[in-house]
DNA sequence: TTAAACTTTCAGTATATACTGAAAGTTTAA
DNA sequence: TTAAACTTTCAGTATATACTGAAAGTTTAA
């Protein structure tokens, strides 16, 4: 397989497995792209490389600079803004943590908590189930939302070493 | 806040967050249905409280079943199905874990440990970028496929337990 | 066997999501 | 100021995804 095909590979990939998990293709394809870009690129670059719009490609760097996954540079003397790609694989992937935790998981801990609060009488087992799942995933997902904290703050090989010397 | 509303509440949530993450909305508002419902439910019943076609009910409960999330039962001397979900939500947890990384993450693995074959120069810097990616990538991976492994065998307190004795 | 009671399929349609491209807006240099 | 070189917006459209509902298929009981 040549470079050039890997890349695409890549590419195409990474904006399937980007489109299972809910993020748009293009997004994740775009990201793709400056992942394995040594250079920062331009608009118009990424427009011509993907085949995709002018509208899309503004709109896509935007979003992915939302979420911290890519920056805007300036060259000296240079109209044009570059974009550039944090290469660092940990770094990405606790920045889309800690984004989706912002965006999904904290709103749902938010009404489980509400939900948490509603009454009734554990004789009736309609009251009984529903107050039992919701303190289970109540339960789940506040150990997720603090594991997820620690990896936020962690270094990727402490985190790993701690993980792996537990489970072996 | 009444059980009724509450119960609307949660099964829109779940739907919500469901499509966050790339599930459809309404199986994952038929597995919230299930989940809170201390009885098993017929097609019926679920067609009628989620206010959905037979032919996108029947849809969605064989992709339930598929995901191992919920399951058929039969009640002697009737001709009707039953659905019933496990409410046991670290069981739920693992199942949608362990099909996830078997649709989702081994492909990438494969795909990856295919572009990590590619041959080329260090001296040039398209190469030298889209080797470290590829191979940093790959290493995260591999590391959350087998977290995700360990994860799968065992037991929610033990897991959990473990977790936070060493993030503290 | 038949027919009632169910489940499954799938063509057609609706809805949600993503994309285009041109027009409007902004910035910079002279 | 002007105009060239860019970026942003957004109405209109295309595409992907989800859903409906009726027809076909299956199972069971008598």
């Amino acid at each position: 397989m040549e470079l050039v095909e890997a890349k695409k590979k890549f590419i195409e990939s990474w904006g399937k497995l980007g489109s299972e998990w809910g993020i748009n293709r293009t997004m994740a394809q775009v990201h793709a792209l400056l992942m394995i870009s040594p250079e920062a690129l331009t608009t118009e670059e990424i427009m011509e490389t993907l085949s995709i719009s002018r509208g899309n490609a503004n709109m896509t760097l935007r979003d992915l600079i939302s979420w911290g996954l890519i920056e805007k540079q300036h060259k000296a003397g240079e109209r044009k803004e570059y974009f550039y790609a944090d290469k660092n694989t940990w770094n990405i992937a606790r920045q889309v943590a800690k984004e989706r935790r912002k965006r999904e998981l904290s709103p749902v801990l938010k009404i489980l908590d509400e939900l948490k609060k509603i009454e009734g009488s554990n004789t009736d087992p309609e009251y009984a189930t529903f107050k039992k799942t919701i303190n289970d995933i109540n339960k789940l997902a506040t150990n997720v939302d603090k594991t997820l904290d620690t990896m936020l703050k962690a270094e990727e090989s402490w985190f790993w070493g701690s993980i792996f010397k537990i489970f072996k």
